[in-house]
DNA sequence: AAAAAAACATTCACGTCTGTCTGTATTTTA
DNA sequence: TAAAATACAGACAGACGTGAATGTTTTTTT
């Protein structure tokens, strides 16, 4: 018979088990690998859609489109689905937002685009998945030390891709340091309230620039006096926010 | 036979039917409002320790030391003790937060004080409470039904306090109302983030420093002029947030 | 003091989720 | 090509939550 245990843990992470050619490989493994795919992101658009506690086996079949039998085949329970959708979210979230701050332009002020790429980043539905897991997590002890991690991970290559992006601010490690929390809890703040309060973008958008002036004046003296960094009219974030005051 | 309906009805809101002196107006009715309380507090503990989804009948029961019977007898079903547990968590909120702001020294600079108290106010298990029914009603349309109005009403409320408090301030309406957007967006940020990853304290304490500066930053320049206001060495929030490394 | 009502407990019927087992078709291995 | 493994479907038992019905005791009415 088909042992459980052994088969999920075989599963679990890898879909090729070497490097044959793509036709080679056994069209078993191909299908299972995409089924596993179509489970995690249908899971991943349940917590969008229905929340950490509403994402159940059976909806998440449903979703997926399969029946509940076959994702049970794949993942042995509910928590090892959560565990795979949860990898594949933060590998995601990495990757999108990787893939954003590459394509900012090399030799122009980038601070902005950054600003905005991280913005759009907390704005997009997987940061709604993000976020309702963290939730989850807070009151599920199994839940928490399988998130914990991937946080974590997440956190540490956000930091270092921002170190990436801004050499010149390594000179004051301490105002990077605040300038980075400051993001991090502004946007992710502005984001959450975005969930229960109804949006308001004028505000939203006075923020973002409020935020990213308070940036440019943390910013070391070297790096301001470079031409890279010395925008003064910003392109503006969003519909003019008008002239706020004097 | 006791007719549901009508009995919740009558009991929903109002504790004593009139202005009959205490020791007259029958001691059920006194019960009966002082066992609502134990189920909405019971409630609200719930949300805290176990999150939304595990706020169940049997659990609030439990918690408030009661059988599921006898509060379902002054709860008619579940959603009513969420709504009435609301009602009181607004009301506490509200009121922990204009003691606290009430109790400020009148002729001191208060902005510090005033911020420390709304950080306070954010890092009560009450703020716990709320977010997770904010995240719930996400997607939960009878939730959102009751919690829209209730957190209007408090933000509202809240907003009108801060108006109380920097009278002065109402010259610049527009840098006022940045100014609280900030308030908000940034410590509730702060509290939201705290509950997924480890706190850190010396990021925390430096965070909120810098808010007060900028705030401090924000005021009209008549403000700042005015004795009240011009503190030149807070006591700071936390210990010194020395320099980390050079 | 009898009748009505309220506070509270116990129990039941129903639905849903979870984990597991059994059955079937397809693919892989030998 | 026979045997083993895998992908998938369907069904079952156990646990739990919900709302409602039915009792029992205490308080209030009359």
């Amino acid at each position: 018979m088909t042992e459980r245990a052994a088969t999920s843990a075989r599963q679990r992470g890898n879909k090729a088990p070497a490097a044959r050619p793509l036709a080679e490989i056994g069209r078993q493994a191909q299908k299972s690998a995409s089924t596993r795919k179509l489970i995690v992101e249908a899971a991943l658009q349940c917590l969008i859609k229905y929340g950490y506690s509403q994402t159940t086996t059976p909806r998440i079949a449903v979703e997926a489109g399969l029946s509940r039998g076959a994702m049970m085949h794949h993942f042995s329970n509910r928590l090892t689905v959560i565990q795979a959708a949860i990898e594949h979210l933060h590998a995601k979230r990495l990757r999108a937002f990787k893939r954003a701050v590459s394509t900012l332009p090399e030799d122009q002020p980038h601070l902005h685009d950054a600003l905005e790429a991280y913005w759009r980043h907390v704005s997009h539905p997987l940061f709604v998945a993000f976020h309702e897991l963290a939730v989850a997590a807070r009151t599920d002890r199994d839940l928490e030390r399988i998130l914990r991690p991937a946080q974590a991970a997440f956190y540490r290559a956000w930091y270092d891709l921002a170190v990436d992006l801004f050499p010149e601010w390594q000179s004051d490690r301490e105002s990077f340091d605040l300038a980075l929390n400051l993001v991090q809890v502004t946007l992710e703040g502005m984001a959450v309230s975005r969930l229960s309060a109804t949006p308001d973008p004028k505000a939203e958008a006075q923020l973002f620039k409020y935020l990213e002036e308070r940036l440019r004046d943390l910013m070391p003296m070297e790096m301001k006096n470079s031409k890279r960094y010395s925008r003064e009219k910003p392109k503006g974030p969003a519909k003019g926010a008008a002239a706020s005051r004097t």
